[in-house]
DNA sequence: GTCTATAGTCGGATAGAC
DNA sequence: GTCTATCCGACTATAGAC
């Protein structure tokens, strides 16, 4: 159900606005303790409704976790789809592949930081504390293909195709200077004297990003400036 | 009730095996999905026993925090000082300072990596989507303090004394590269087929943290060994 | 201090009218 | 598709016996 041709019929509507209103809900307060009562009343909704469309609150936690994963794969998709065609050979340092390294986490940094997926990163950050079914849902379609591809580059940056623990070690320090952002995101704003994360500040943490992945792979960065 | 001069009480006896069920219980399920009873039934005791010796089960949450910011200033209290008074004054790269940062990183990572701590990360880390009064306390007693130290540290290195906003770039992002391994648990463990985060594990985390810091810093890593 | 028992509340699910 | 009403289990807190 991504587009429709016509108007959406009432079902519809009614439908989209509870499960927007379970991310909201379930992102503020958990699983457990989000309520279908709560929900249904963010949603404008009756909460028997809830079992009418989505059969029970597990499963419409479930389909919450399906809607960012479509989401999500429509915002990186074609990035990630690039990059992957455009793997070159191993050779270290090699400009080509370092510069589809620092797009990546470029375009990852921007989606990360981005208003929309605030809501997301709480819902992932629960279910990375405590994965359940939903967390298969989105390793599987986004979190592992960005894990792979970007553990991938580290590897050929450093001269080989096989990937080295070492390799997954600096791939995931990379991940980690974008995420803290996200999860340490208040006080970063305290730490920082930000009112929020701002195109200026989103701009700032992404030279501050490249200049560190350049160092810790020794990239060349002037090289790069096509 | 640090110490015992005699043997504890079979009310202290208890108190203190609720305190530590709820510790687990609470890390687990978070503060709204764990019941008094879980509790009460890891803790072997009865669940009435909870108001008798907490009075609710706010305040039994928080005394599971006020518990733990003790121990973490224990543990990273004298570290901190020591690497507070022995600052060195702003010199690009220096040595000395170098070897303070590695320090509080090293430390501050096998802490927040190590098995004791495993439990308690999960409490703050829930605490941070959604702070609550336990948040603050511990924030101002340990966090921020890493934070502000850890800053001025890489403001020295840099050689000034006075923090630019890309002194506290470097800072966070480093911090991040300790927190991922925490915060994106399960897709560590599953990138790196890890069962667990052990003392292999940490010590390979570390060295890798290291060289990061190193090459992002311009530290020479061999000048330090003494 | 510890126990049993229960009052009072809330939440998920669903039956059945419209 | 949407609504009201309700069943029933689970929860916190507490009264009161020992």
């Amino acid at each position: 159900m991504i587009g429709h041709a016509t108007a959406p019929s009432r079902g519809e509507v009614t439908r989209e606005s509870i499960l927007a209103a379970a991310m909201e809900v379930f992102a503020r307060d958990g699983f457990r303790a989000a309520s279908t009562r709560a929900i249904a009343r963010a949603a404008n909704a009756n909460q028997a409704l809830i079992g009418y469309h989505f059969g029970n609150k597990q499963r419409l936690y479930l389909t919450v976790f399906e809607h960012i994963a479509d989401r999500v794969e429509t915002l990186l998709g074609p990035t990630l789809a690039r990059i992957e065609s455009e793997l070159a050979p191993p050779v270290d340092g090699d400009p080509a592949n370092a510069r589809l390294l620092l797009d990546l986490v470029s375009g990852f940094a921007a989606m990360l930081l981005s208003d929309e997926t605030s809501t997301w990163a709480r819902l992932i950050l629960n279910e990375q504390q405590r994965p359940s079914e939903a967390f298969d849902v989105l390793y599987q379609r986004v979190i592992g293909r960005v894990a792979r591809l970007l553990t991938q580059l580290v590897a050929r940056l450093r001269g080989r195709t096989d990937v080295t623990e070492e390799d997954r070690l600096i791939a995931i320090t990379i991940i980690g200077q974008v995420l803290v952002f996200r999860v340490a995101h208040a006080a970063v704003l305290r730490q920082f004297g930000w009112n929020d994360i701002g195109p200026r500040q989103v701009g700032a943490i992404i030279e501050r990003l490249q200049a560190n992945i350049a160092a810790i792979l020794a990239i060349d960065i002037e090289q790069l400036a096509s």
